[in-house]
DNA sequence: TAAAAATACTCCATAGGTATTTTAT
DNA sequence: ATAAAATACCTATGGAGTATTTTTA
């Protein structure tokens, strides 16, 4: 419905290869090369450098790149509304989020959305925040959903779910008769957490020290990169972990893990979307509502 | 450079008749019915309500005009920004603005902005608040200025100058060799006035009433319907008027009209820029920057 | 010399035209 | 009967193809 030679110039500069953009498009190299030089004819300055074998973006090509993105995000509203208004709900919408979100909270959400609303394609992309914030500044996800609330002014963020990190334990577990333990009881306790540097970490971090806990007056067993492998861990052993409550429902359900509340111990955190400023992503808006009235538990 | 199936859509839902848009466009009628056919095809979906001899959008039709005019703006940026590039400055911008802007300020800014900038088309409409209000929001115009302030969520509003009412008389008049009068002798000046319901004479009540004095305490000769029929028959009178500093540089200039003060009565205004909320007409801000440095004494 | 973009040319799809018919007032 | 949109059919421009040449690492 717009020019395809945006579409083209687009698929160039995010691949910045004339022939890997003409497979993309599924046309042919010398058609590429035409649809830019027609661009750079119309808007009489070029938009790529071409030094032989690479191409980089001129700063016109670095504006119509900025514009084109805009350009293809109200086209995708434009196509999101007029579904709506024919009850069909077609669109498209790539969601970027941070492990925990992606792995434990969206696969339910997004399945009942999906089964809602079948035709509107989704795609989520695995990232940390400052891939996220990258990803919606190029334009190449329209929502984000992140762990940390890093604020950018760059960005709008809004609520999305409270998290709750609370220690786990196989069910059968000692203490697992025990509702809960005292906060001095927990320098005993073998423990299992997650490497430096991830989200959920600092977030134990920061709560303990509100405690007056340091991370080295705990027993810590292992440092481990993933919560799947705490969880496939404790489940074998008699250590316990700190995990977002997310991560284990199914395992709460199935009476596999138990909770062990620790008083005067309570460590949350919110999730939240994060979208750029101003943007007219009528479907992002869409799914945000969504997810708002979604019963996670 | 868009597909032009879309310009030819805007131009018959704002003439809402195929044959007229079609000279607008200088093709065809028939060409016009094929391209509306062909949108409605690609959006599967209806735009117009045909009635025989009258068509009107329908409700796919109004959220396509409304998004075909955003994509118009985002279109006239980006060539104002590549034109930037090439130190052009090439664009098109449509003001519209209330009377004594329009015929007292506007002018010889829009003559330096031309000046400097010839590549940018700039049209004026003259209209009221409300009118420009509309304009705006069906995007007729890209800019507003006003003298009053409606203050609608709807738009954003910047301050643009301040504007002073001041009692003017002819230059040779009795009361031109003092300086200035008291409040308690403007009762006894034959006064003239704009038509009740002008912009002008609202803030002059107000001004007035905060002096606790009613525009019936005043000895009004006449009111008239526009400030250039003040000016012309208070030079050949002996009648003063309270009119826009703005109105009367010239005048002043000339010596053929003079300021009397009138001692604690000080009447002022500000003139506001008004905009759609969430504009990304990068053109309308560089116009708002330019008049922001313009001196207009 | 290999990889990528540009050029040359050919072909067909479609945008636009003219002439005419249909429809509703 | 008239005014406006739709339909039918024709033409020509330009978008996409294949084959080839140019360019530079």
């Amino acid at each position: 419905m717009f020019d395809f030679r945006l579409k083209v110039f687009y698929t160039v500069a995010k691949r910045l290869n004339f022939t890997k953009a003409a497979e993309e498009l599924y046309i042919t190299q010398p058609a590429v090369s035409k649809h830019i030089q027609e661009l750079e004819t119309y808007f009489k300055i070029k938009l790529f450098n071409r030094n032989g074998n690479k191409i980089n973006l001129t700063p016109a090509g670095e504006i119509l790149l900025q514009y084109t993105g805009q350009i293809f995000n109200l086209y995708n509203s434009l196509e999101f509304e007029l579904s709506t208004l024919k009850h069909e709900h077609s669109g498209n919408l790539r969601i970027g989020a941070s492990t925990t979100i992606a792995q434990y909270v969206l696969p339910p959400l997004l399945a009942s959305f999906h089964k809602k609303f079948d035709n509107i394609k989704v795609s989520l992309a695995i990232n940390n925040t400052e891939q996220i914030e990258q990803a919606l500044q190029n334009n190449d996800i329209d929502l984000g959903l992140i762990e940390g609330q890093s604020k950018n002014a760059l960005f709008k963020y809004t609520e999305f779910i409270k998290d709750e990190i609370v220690l786990v334990a196989v069910a059968n577990h000692a203490l697992a008769k025990k509702q809960s333990i005292s906060l001095k009881e927990l320098p005993e306790i073998p423990l299992l957490l997650r490497e430096p540097g991830s989200g959920t970490l600092e977030v134990i971090v920061h709560a303990l020290k509100t405690a007056d806990i340091k991370l080295s007056d705990l027993r810590m067993d292992m440092q481990l990169g993933s919560t799947e492998s705490i969880k496939s861990y404790i489940m074998n052993s008699n250590c316990m972990a700190f995990v977002s409550i997310y991560s284990v429902l199914k395992e709460l359900k199935n009476n596999e893990l138990t909770v062990v509340d620790v008083r005067g111990l309570n460590i949350e955190r919110k999730f939240h979307f994060i979208q750029p400023h101003g943007d007219a992503e009528t479907l992002s808006g869409f799914f945000m509502e969504f997810a708002r009235h979604y019963n996670f538990r």
